[in-house]
DNA sequence: CGAATAGTGTCTCTCAGACAATATTGC
DNA sequence: GCAATATTGTCTGAGAGACACTATTCG
């Protein structure tokens, strides 16, 4: 159930009904925007430029309007914000934040969504935003984020590493076209360790609809070496078996 | 980020802010409570007796109160509607659903939780609760849910099957002390289908931390046969390899 | 003993991890 | 050729599915 009063007429009832009668609250939502950047997972953080928090690094985000849904109001900051457009990521919600304490001025409550990108040419900061930049998770300091972004950069982060076991979702970290070694790339950015090419190769070209072979026949390479065959994610929506996370035996 | 506004000073801005400045939303929680009955999946639905919705089928729920906890406005409705005390189920969040229309009174935010429960004595119905009923899941007719519950209900359900995959949770859905076939029948009502007892029990078993011998050597059979050892919960949190779900390679 | 359920053992196939060997490119 | 990367192949051990077989209880 939803809302709850107790009236007998439905008109009587929408007549009499004041919105501010209920707790206000309000309502935002926030971006986990991952990438990988020079074989690091990252996340993008703006500084605060007004109070709570003011300097402090923070997602981007801000209020749902009245009539938005709620992942509508996250791709519009996302868009806004960091120049990501919506057909290029992948966007899943991570969850609901709402300790009655994480906002000093008002009971809020925040929906966080989870965004996995290609690393992109610059971070593109928005129109009315202030400085933004991708930041290493390893290299955020918990005790500098404003709010508890802490606590939804953690779900996130662990979220995205589940995510790359049992889904192709890797491929949303790179771009339309790539390569065997970039997708092995992006898993050992966000699992932090290395894996066997070998191995590795057999297991994503093996998994039907995961990958499909681009007939182009190869790019080139930065330090010599074979060039490698490209390919384009496949449809498949599930890994089974799944990807294994080495140290998770 | 969480809200945002242009003040240079923290406490002016504290003393100029008004809440019913924002958009007004109301925060609700909805309870998606299963259990295991009679071999088959169930969920408990009310019977609303106010509008909107009148006499339709349900998830308990309603409002967070100004200075509540998400989870423990939904742990409220869970042990007040439904009897289910929260030391007996396993409580986490389901995500949070806010289609501008699912409410047609106000612009409404339901975070909703996903509970499992042992199969009860009775469904104890609540104090102010109107009538309360276990469901299968699979006889809940759709169109007959209230707001936006049939989708709740189905990312529920669908979390559920996951869980139950890569989790020991399953032993959730039983009592403090059970045996391999208490527990095979949740996975085969949960997932819809038989599962041969002899693998399933040596997977079982065979899975470090799922499940502690118990001494107390043996309960009855109600049909006969040799009695069944105990087991207890283990600590595992999570199962590797997973549990596999038949019709799923 | 027969029926019913509990639990063990065996076989096969898939697949992950380790790692050798081959292929293709730039210099 | 040499260095570097890509790709294929081989071996081994863990584990899942199929299913025979043994164990224990009740009537």
């Amino acid at each position: 159930m939803t809302a709850d009063r107790t009236e007998s007429s439905q008109e009587a009832f929408l007549a009499s009904y004041d919105p501010h009668a209920f707790p206000p609250f309000a309502v935002t939502v926030d971006v986990v925007l991952l990438t990988v950047r020079e074989h690091e997972l990252s996340v993008l953080l703006v500084e605060r430029d007004t109070h709570p928090f003011r300097g402090r690094l923070a997602l981007p985000g801000g209020f749902v309007q009245p009539d938005e849904d709620l992942e509508s109001a996250a791709v519009r900051r996302l868009e806004r914000e960091t120049g990501v457009r919506r057909s290029t990521a992948h966007v899943e919600q991570l969850g609901a934040f709402g300790d009655p304490a994480r906002d000093p001025r008002m009971r809020v409550v925040s929906v966080a969504y989870l965004v996995f990108a290609p690393d992109l040419p610059a971070p593109v900061p928005g129109a009315r935003t202030r400085s933004v930049a991708w930041v290493p998770v390893g290299d955020v300091d918990p005790a500098t984020l404003a709010f508890d972004h802490e606590q939804v950069l953690g779900a996130g982060v662990e979220r995205a590493r589940a995510k790359l076991e049992y889904t192709p979702l890797a491929a949303a970290f790179v771009g339309d076209t790539f390569t065997v070694a970039d997708l092995r790339r992006v898993y050992e950015a966000v699992w932090g360790g290395a894996l066997d090419p070998r191995n590795f190769h057999r297991k994503v070209t093996g998994t039907p609809g995961f990958l499909l072979p681009v007939g182009r026949p190869a790019p080139v390479g930065p330090e010599g070496g074979r060039p490698a065959a490209l390919f384009r994610r496949g449809d498949a929506t599930s890994l089974r078996p799944a990807m294994l996370r080495p140290g998770s035996a």
